[in-house]
DNA sequence: AAATAACTTGACCGGTCGGTTAAAAAATAT
DNA sequence: ATATTTTTTAACCGACCGGTCAAGTTATTT
């Protein structure tokens, strides 16, 4: 209960931001839902924009350290989407219960948000998304290792092509905010493009 | 040239929010830019939001003009295919050579954008992806009339999936500002997708 | 206990935000 | 030609924006 300023701002920030956008949040408005002072705001934060990323990198990493227990080496490939699946879903559907809005997540709202007007932004989505495509690559190297996938396949690419296709997801549920689009095609879909029968 | 004011506001707000996003550009900018005054301004639109709205709408029917023929009756799925694919990656460079930005799609950016924040343009935007949802379907049932995938499958759904995966190369395209993203892979794995051979 | 550093407070800054207004000008209708 | 409507002009509004600052308070070091 005793967090310290910066910890409260980050954790607003993330709050706000992930419900609206970047633009939309106000500094004012962070400092007074954290209960801080705008003078105490720029004491830890050389600017709103340096918030924001932190932000965002905060919330990347907690999300990291939970595909890190999805996609890793002591489960099936199949395990592991099951798995996968079923944390998007009930990620989406708990901010839908939540909020009365499907949010997506950070990384692709502010990237998309800010992906023409502020570098900073794109290099650390991109970095995240690069890392991002990496449990995707662990998932096609797993079927590949399980003789359900060829083994020329490219599980880099294939990885890539997975989670472009989720972002497509998350964008979707946010503006359609419905929590459950193509909920029980996407394991299909997936297998599809992986090319497993 | 001698475009009347309304015309010119609404090329004007298509051209920077487009290149931008919605809360980045102010009214003062797009009037000034259009060569037109507040009042008058305010005269032809009710808000800025309205001004939005309508170039957004403005700026899909364009674009359903281009995809009308694209997914033409007279085209085989194949070629449909082709001929998407070309358009899409085209359009992306363009955008790129001229502003040096991929900057994906307004209904995309302006809906992930305005999600959490305005259901009008939820609502637009919803019914734009349901128009262009319905393209891909129309691609997919050539490609069942063709037999080259079961009677069986349900094009509306894979159509779907396919612009959601068109979805996520935009979003993708605009944060890592590459236009040609997974250019090579986009017709294979729309071909998986569909399940054809 | 004195000195120093870390943090908090809240008033303040210039600038921009979306939007309003009343009057002038231009176009149209009678 | 007159009356009416449409459009343009530019000054103006309060609210809010991100950010600054000097003074005050608390915690740490010596």
């Amino acid at each position: 209960m005793t967090k310290n300023t910066r910890e409260k701002l980050v954790q607003t920030a993330q709050d706000l931001i992930g419900a609206s956008s970047y633009a939309s949040v106000g500094v004012a408005e962070m400092c007074k839902r954290a209960g801080v002072n705008k003078g105490s705001f720029y004491h830890f934060f050389e600017s709103k924009e340096e918030l924001a990323l932190e932000a965002l990198n905060e919330c990347s990493k907690e999300h990291e350290g939970i595909l890190d227990d999805i996609f890793s080496a002591d489960k099936s490939a199949n395990e592991q989407l099951d798995a996968f699946i079923d944390c998007f879903y009930s990620h989406q559907l708990e901010d839908y219960e939540k909020n009365g809005k499907v949010l997506g997540c950070p990384a692709v709202n502010l990237g998309s948000e800010m992906a023409t007007q502020n570098q900073h932004f794109c290099d650390s989505v991109h970095d995240i998304f690069k890392r991002y495509d990496k449990y995707f690559t662990i998932l096609t190297q797993s079927f590949i290792d399980e003789g359900v996938i060829d083994k020329s396949a490219n599980a880099e690419v294939l990885g890539k092509i997975i989670h472009t296709y989720i972002l497509g997801l998350k964008i979707t549920s946010k503006i359609e905010n419905s929590p459950l689009v193509l909920k029980e095609d996407l394991k299909p879909t997936i297998l599809s493009i992986l090319g497993v029968k």
